[in-house]
DNA sequence: GTCCTATATAGCCAGATTAGAATATAGCCA
DNA sequence: TGGCTATATTCTAATCTGGCTATATAGGAC
């Protein structure tokens, strides 16, 4: 799906996922993105700008600011997505868990004094 | 973080979601993901490249065949990234449903005579 | 009005991505 | 061996990305 594909690649930066996290803290200027970014502001509008098509931000208008606030709810999409995946990591741990224990229980025999920490 | 940009850059891509779903149910062959693609076979071989990157898929080796399976792990970390986010977009739907219930009892009101459905 | 600040837009560049066609490789089968 | 099948690699072209600098716009302050 094409929100699908927007929302994914927005996310595949670890600036616009670093913006994200700002917001997650209230809304922002984009003068505060800039700040602590290390980036120039054409760039961080530009993230802005990506950010907004794919539906995770939205703008607001307040003098000659433009407050940016997180909308997260395109987000839900993609950990829905995800979610019919889950069982597929699941598996894999428990797995890893029996292996884990099959490897707990022949240390137990061969190394069973070991002391507790 | 390196692995997440990885993986969701994979993710925005819907021919390699499309693989990805196919994949969860069994493994298959290049061939079998070229056929129902409308893609060449060196295309497919490429989304597979990518895919592999970011480890979401691992390739056997039988005869002439190298086939493809699902690696779901890296998803964790991409589902878990998302799970952050989880009550941003709950919140909104709870906004959404004190709104409807607000909106009810308004139309209660005002309609309260509406047949139920 | 002029000046200053916040933000957007334009233009540019380097490098990545996506596609296809053509070709190479690798392994089975006769 | 030669031929067939499965897959990878190379080459080329078009498009996208992410960054910059320079410039434009919009609105408050003086």
């Amino acid at each position: 799906m094409q929100q699908l594909d927007l929302v994914f690649s927005a996310l595949a930066d670890p600036t616009r996922r670093a913006i994200l996290a700002r917001l997650a803290e209230g809304e922002a200027t984009v003068n505060e993105l800039v700040g602590p970014s290390d980036l120039s502001q054409p760039t961080i509008s530009k993230h802005l700008k990506v950010l907004e098509r794919a539906g995770l931000v939205s703008r607001g208008r307040e003098a000659q600011f433009r407050p940016v606030r997180l909308n997260a709810a395109p987000l839900e999409g993609a950990a829905e997505w995800l979610g019919d995946y889950r069982r597929f990591w699941e598996e894999s741990l428990d797995r890893l868990d029996v292996y884990v224990k099959e490897l707990k229980r022949k240390e137990g025999r061969h190394v069973s004094k070991r002391r507790r920490r």
